[in-house]
DNA sequence: ACCGCATGTCACTGAACTGTAACAACAATG
DNA sequence: CATTGTTGTTACAGTTCAGTGACATGCGGT
C-alpha cells in the first residue's frame, strides 16, 4: 500500500535523517551507503522511487542513473538527486542523464517531500493520496484547492501546508515544535506561538459559517486535525 | 489509441532520454541502437513515426532512410532526423532523401515534441487531439490557432507552447521551475520570473475586452489552467 | 542595413502574506 | 473566587510575491 523508497546515500547522517523523515510520513524505506549496495538494493526488489546522492564513492551517481534508465525494469522509476550547492554542471549532467528532479543540500524536509510526492503521483497515482478528504472538507493537492461543502475557501500557502500536514494524520497530536519543523521547515526559526496564530487564521477560513471544528486544540501539547470530524460531519449530512 | 514511435540511436544516453520523455507524453516507444536493429524492429510492425540519428555505425541513416521510402508500408511514414551542430550538407541531404523533419542536437525536448506532434497530425490525424477546448477558449494544433469565443486572438510562440501546456491539464497547478523544463526545454537557463511575464502576455491576448480569466494563479506554488473555466464559461453562454 | 516581432530581464508598484506583540478569553488549580 | 498558565484574536509593521511597463537584445525577413 505504501511507497518504497530507496535512499542512495553514503553520509551517514543524512542517510539516517532521510529514513526518519521518510518512515516518519509513511514510506518504507531501504538505504545503500554505496553504488554497488544500490545495485544490490535493487536486486531485491525495485522501489517506487530513488534518491541518489551524486557524489558517491565506487559507482558514481550518474553511472547508477545511466544504468537504471538502460533497464526495463527501473527505466521508469523516478529518480530524485541530492546534489551540493555548486555543482551546477552536475544538476544539468543529472537531468540528461534521465534524473527527474534533483534538490540542493542542504535541503528542507518539507520540500524534498513535496518533490516525492509529486514525482509519485505521476509515475504510481495510486500510492499517493491526491486528495486529502474528511467530512465535507477536502484539500486537492494537484489543484492547491481546499473545498468546505461545496464552497471553495481560499486560505494562504502556509495555512495550506499547515492543513494538508494535519490531515495526512487525522487525529495525530503535534506539538508546535513539530509542526514548525514538519510545515515551515527544519533551519526555520520562528516563534511557537506563531502556530497559533496560522492555526487560528486556517480555522477561519474553512469555519466561516459553519459550527463544526475540524481542529482540536490539545491543551498543554499541541493540535491534531479531529479524526472524528469525518465521521461527525457525514452524521450531519445524514440528518 | 496511443502512437508508437521508433527511435534509432546509438548514444545510449541520448535513447533513454527519449524513451523517458515521449513515455511520458504517451507515446509507445521502440528503440534500436543500430541500423540492423532497426530494420528488425520495423520488421515486427511499422511505427507511426521515426526519430533517426543521422550517425550511425554500420548502415547509415541515409540508407535506412531511402530504403523505407523506398518500401510501400513505410513510404508514409514520417521521419525526423538527428543531426549533430553543424553537419549542414546532412541535413540538406536528408531532406533530399525523404526525411520529413530534422533537429540539431542537443535539442530542447519541447521542440521535439512540438514537431512530432505537427507531423503525427499530418500522417495519422486520428492518433493526436487536434483541437483542445475549454468554455470559450480553444487552441487548434493544426493551425497553431486561437480562439476566444469567435474571435481569434494572436498569441506569440511561447505563449502559445505555454497555453497548450497549461490547457493538457486543466487544474492542475505548475510551478514556474516546472514551466520552465515543460515549457522551455531542460537545457535552457531562464528566470523564473519570466514565466510571469509570459503568463502575463497570455493574459493580455486571450482576455482582451473580456472579464474571465482562464489562468488561475497559484500564490507560492505556480499556475493552472482553471477547471472551472470551463463549466463557468458555459453557464455564462447559457444565461 | 533596416524593420518588426519575439524574447528575457529589470525596476517599480500594489497586494498578499507573515511573524510578533499585546491583550482578551479561557481552563485548571487550589 | 482568585490566580496562573495557556490559548484565541486582533492589529501592525516588515517582508515577500505577483503584475506590469519599459528596455535591450536577437532573429528573420525585406
Amino acid at each position: 500500500m505504501s511507497a518504497t523508497i530507496l535512499i542512495v546515500e553514503d553520509e551517514d547522517d543524512v542517510a539516517v535523517l532521510l529514513r526518519y523523515n521518510l518512515e516518519a510520513e509513511g514510506f518504507r524505506v531501504a538505504t545503500a551507503a554505496s553504488g554497488d549496495e544500490a545495485v544490490e538494493r535493487i536486486r531485491d526488489g525495485v522501489p517506487d522511487l530513488i534518491l541518489l546522492d551524486w557524489m558517491l564513492p565506487g559507482l558514481s551517481g550518474i553511472e547508477l542513473c545511466r544504468r537504471w534508465r538502460a533497464r526495463e525494469e527501473t527505466a521508469r522509476t523516478p529518480i530524485i538527486m541530492i546534489t551540493a550547492r555548486g555543482e551546477e554542471e552536475e544538476r544539468v549532467r543529472g537531468l540528461a542523464t534521465g534524473a527527474d528532479d534533483y534538490v540542493v543540500k542542504p535541503f528542507s524536509i518539507p520540500e524534498l517531500l513535496a518533490r516525492i510526492n509529486a514525482l509519485l503521483r505521476r509515475s504510481s497515482p495510486q500510492l499517493v493520496t491526491a486528495v486529502l478528504k474528511a467530512g465535507d472538507l477536502e484539500l486537492d493537492r494537484t489543484s492547491h484547492r481546499v473545498r468546505r461543502g461545496n464552497r471553495e475557501v481560499h486560505v494562504g500557502p502556509t495555512e495550506y501546508r499547515l492543513l494538508e500536514y494535519l490531515m495526512r494524520h487525522p487525529g495525530r497530536v503535534y506539538s508546535r515544535e513539530q509542526l514548525l519543523d514538519g510545515v515551515w521547515g527544519n533551519e526555520v526559526y520562528v516563534d511557537e506561538r506563531t502556530v497559533d496564530v496560522h492555526v487560528g487564521r486556517l480555522r477561519k477560513a474553512i469555519n466561516r459559517g459553519r459550527d463544526t471544528d475540524p481542529i482540536r486544540t490539545v491543551r498543554g501539547a499541541g493540535y491534531a486535525f479531529d479524526e472524528r470530524f469525518a465521521a461527525a460531519a457525514a452524521n450531519v449530512v445524514a440528518d
